[in-house]
RNA sequence: GGCCGGGUGGCCGAGUGGCUUAGGCAAGGGCCUGCAAAGCCCUGUACGCGGGUUCGAUUCCCGCCCCGGCCUCCA
């Protein structure tokens, strides 16, 4: 079974087919890094981080491209605001960026262009419009002109005649130096106090939606395999960028995939989203759930469908991964050096679920039944099954970032422990002597202290175990 | 107004023209346990509303209601 996926422009799941068979080039619009990421932010990260992942588990050579837009009206806006220049502000917020997908382990991207690093590239491709005879200058900005694009609209299912029917030009009475209400900006003259570099228009920075055009065939081609995005970025964005490179010659994204996005639960149930004030940081939410758990709740349903935000669905998680944790834990305990048997968990459901348009519910079904499997087997006692059995699981966790042995820090303790194990051994020990009395009150008492300290006992064919809440 | 996507059992969340059940969480019952914890087994009989097509629809078609995205910066 080969890899489809749901591609926007066809609207139609349909086979992956790469330029090179056994390379990948994905393009992703990475972030504009005017604030803290919020959850929406690292949703998006994480639901690509899958599809990375997938690829490379499947055998492909990936280029995995993910943009920093640095350059941007917000950017310059608040960083003006704040007293300090643009890029310092773009620089730390990049670097929350980075730090927040890192704690997702979302794996690091072959390469993240930033806007201010790729002007060149960006003004060659306006003069490469312009000579095509698709863009004009007027006063220092570049325009498109789009009704000089064949088949403008194809992706988003826009219908050019009903965009200039409809009242965003009125409502912002931009229609400036444009020939037609539909062109947009390639690159705008620079105004005063705004950051701006040199050009045949003269200074200036580039528009929005061109930087993405430039970067993705700097560091992929003229031709790639996919583009992937938001969905609130397929109109104007990726609509304006499939226009911009055909208008330079560039076929351009072969697959285009667009993820879901994260909607506030309760009242308003609108799109988070900074500039609706409705955003939860991923600094905040870290404070209060392990990051593992975060990865699970943003991972755990289907990448294009929404995704309702809410404390609820932070706590189902806790529940949900803490099986697969515990599992994990257990079952390493009681099978590491034995000789694996045959394994009770179905590598080839787990794959067929993510073949299938990244089918990560499915493919949850699949671990959570290898872990049921897995459970019993250790009850059974049977050994080289259950060391099998978690050698398949740990390989699909691993597919999904969530394999809690290779990829995420055991739970608190650190460098104490060691010196906490100690202490509890003592405790442990004197309710075994209790039990061995058949003190049942003396030996209840010694494990609920150790409980109201948050010290969970589990007696176990093994022995006494002890884990933190 | 135009263009999209969605409404599934207590909750989250897949999927399908009928077959054998998605999966998880929560709940109830049982097993295990000195009691627990962890775990295993069993139970729930769902598919927004109204029509239509069909031997049969949650799944296809039509209409309606509701929710969300885009049309303006946005993952």
């Amino acid at each position: 079974m080969t890899l489809r996926l749901y591609d926007t422009l066809t609207r139609t799941v349909r086979p992956f087919e790469p330029l090179r068979p056994g390379h990948a080039g994905v393009y992703t619009c990475g972030p504009t890094v005017q604030a803290r990421p919020h959850v929406g932010h690292v949703r998006s990260a994480i639901a690509l981080d899958v599809l990375h992942r997938w690829l490379r588990e499947s055998g492909y050579q990936v280029v995995f491209v993910r943009n920093v837009t640095d350059v941007d009206d917000k950017i310059i806006h608040d960083a003006a605001h704040a007293g300090e220049p643009w890029w310092a502000l773009g620089t730390r917020m990049e670097r929350a960026f980075t730090w927040a997908y890192d704690a997702v382990q979302c794996l690091p991207p072959d390469a993240t262009p930033r806007v201010s690093s790729s002007i060149p590239s960006i003004t060659a491709l306006i003069e490469r419009i312009i000579e095509r005879g698709h863009a004009y200058a007027s006063d220092g900005d570049v325009y498109l002109s789009v009704r000089t694009v064949e088949g403008y609209g194809a992706l988003s299912g826009q219908d050019p005649d009903q965009l200039r029917a409809s009242d965003k030009e009125v409502a912002h009475g931009q229609t400036g130096q444009k020939r037609d209400a539909l062109d947009f900006a390639l690159w705008k003259a620079a105004k005063e106090g705004e950051p701006s570099w040199p050009s045949p228009w003269g200074p200036g920075r580039p528009g929005w939606h061109i930087e993405c055009s430039a970067m993705a065939v700097d560091h992929l081609g003229e031709e790639f395999d996919l583009h992937a995005g938001g969905l609130d970025l397929v109109f104007p964005h990726h609509e304006n960028e499939v226009a911009q490179s055909r208008c330079a010659g560039h076929p351009f994204a072969r697959h285009w995939l667009h993820h879901g996005l994260v909607t506030v639960a309760g009242g308003s149930g609108e799109k988070m989203s900074k500039s609706l004030g409705n955003s939860t940081t991923v600094e905040d939410v870290l404070e209060r759930v392990r990051p593992q758990v975060l990865r699970y709740a943003l991972g755990a349903g289907h990448y294009r469908s929404q995704l309702e935000w809410s404390g609820q669905a932070l706590s189902d998680a806790e529940s949900a991964y803490g099986r697969i944790e515990t599992f994990v834990r257990n079952a390493t305990e009681a099978a590491t050096g034995v000789e694996p048997g045959e394994p009770q968990a179905s590598w080839p459901d787990f794959a067929a679920a993510l073949d299938d348009d990244l089918g990560v519910p499915q493919a949850l079904a699949a671990v959570h039944s290898g872990v049921r499997a897995g459970n019993a087997l250790l009850a059974a006692r049977d050994l080289p099954a259950l060391a099998a059995t978690l050698q398949v699981v740990r390989r699909m966790l691993t597919v999904l970032a969530l394999d809690p042995v290779s990829q995420w820090p055991a739970a608190g303790g650190g460098e104490l422990a060691p010196v906490v194990d100690a202490l509890v051994q003592i405790a442990v020990e004197a309710r075994a002597d209790a039990r061995a009395r058949k003190d049942w009150a003396r030996a209840d008492e010694v494990r609920d202290r150790l409980n109201a300290s948050g010290i969970v006992l589990e007696d176990t064919p093994d022995g006494v175990r002890w884990r933190l809440a």
